[in-house]
DNA sequence: GAATTAATTGAACGTTCGTTTTATTATTGC
DNA sequence: GCAATAATAAAACGAACGTTCAATTAATTC
């Protein structure tokens, strides 16, 4: 009827946070429940609210937080100084990998903006274009350069982003192919798109010799 | 306080449809009411439970009419007898004039399948996957022909779809570009993407020249 | 070991939800 | 113009919702 025997704050909150993520990624966030949400982290609703004050707070809670790692990712994936190609090429594989790691939760970020507040969905908002604009700013440098042949950076990079995170949609970890094998043949879909030319690219991003990469299966 | 003076079942209905797509396209399934809707066609919440009997089935019936929209619309477009390149130049365009002309229902559709009961949810997903079947038949000629040059068919028809789909989520008509220099557009990395090589095609393909086709802001 | 703090329960609040029922009025067919 | 039918309003149903509050117990502090 109150405190129950070894409970603690941390271990509930994050229990809260995961089961969260996944029945909202399920049901949708205003199919969830708080008592459903409760029932699945084995407490009662109340308690909750003593992680989160609101239902929309923990929301948002999650999808900034997501936001915050995919920039940090990027981040530590970033190389120093390199050409576009290169660069290019760090951009599809950490986002990928990334987002087939936390499917759920990139799920729960794109799919419930509609349920934040008008101030939060432009903090979200801001973070999602200052992610974007990485990718334009490699897109842009390439063409210049001429590395690249892309007609709209703006568009390009949209639907790069669409095509690169709809693997979410479809993607099931240990079916028919690996993480390696969809990471390099984006790759080579991406570096065709964007009519990569230099350094014989075209056979060189050509997944039918897909990249090895440990770093894709254990990134996260 | 009962019938009003010029009340028409069939416009009645017609209206619950649109009001209810444009709402669930805004707020969400979930977060639609139907007393919300009801206020939108300008009528009490039980005059809509005469055209469907229930919330479900009203959504249901937006999905399946949409999806059998854009297979009747492929249908109309599909080129008689043509290479492949011809092929997937149709689908594309038909696939981005569609869904931009129906951005609401689109979102509908895609956003709102876990709302669904399973036999109703394995409906609509039979009918996506022969709308998708079309385009992995294309890719697979092309491939078998030589024209075109793609790793998995099935993983680029699926990046190909999130790609053109995605234009729902950025473009809005009447803004910096026009329909048909999108369409265009995503022609031209669709063709660089499945390495299109026909008939000089990497410069045909091009969007620095933009197809002038009236069609494309016409075609519903 | 007493006092304090942390974590949780159980019950309740007012609101809103999808839906049903019944009555009432407009339109249509004869 | 009268009967039949179509289209709606008004009111109510029970259930579920997010959230709050007071009580209670476990853990921690001194």
């Amino acid at each position: 009827m109150a405190r129950t025997t070894g409970s603690d704050g941390e271990k509930t909150e994050a229990a809260v946070r995961e089961a969260a993520v996944n029945l909202i990624a399920r049901l949708g966030y205003e199919a969830m429940s708080m008592r459903q949400l409760a029932a699945e982290v084995g407490v009662q609703a109340a308690a909750l609210y003593r992680y989160f004050p609101t239902k929309e707070d923990l929301l948002f809670t999650l999808m900034r937080e997501h936001m915050e790692g995919l920039i940090e990712a990027w981040d530590a994936a970033r190389p120093a100084a390199a050409d576009p190609a290169t660069r290019l090429a760090a951009y599809v594989e950490n986002h990928i990998a990334f987002h087939i790691e936390r499917r759920h939760s990139t799920h729960v970020s794109n799919m419930e903006l509609r349920s934040l507040s008008h101030d939060r969905l432009t903090q979200i908002l801001k973070q999602r274009t200052a992610y974007e604009k990485e990718l334009r700013a490699i897109l842009r440098d390439g063409s210049e350069v001429g590395v690249f042949s892309v007609d709209d950076t703006g568009l390009t990079a949209m639907a790069l982003i669409q095509m690169m995170t709809g693997v979410i949609v479809w993607f099931r970890p240990g079916e028919r192919l690996s993480i390696s094998e969809v990471t390099a043949t984006y790759l080579s879909m991406t570096m065709r798109l964007v009519g990569a030319k230099a350094h014989g690219v075209t056979t060189t991003y050509s997944a039918a010799r897909p990249f090895g990469r440990t770093k894709d299966a254990a990134a996260f």
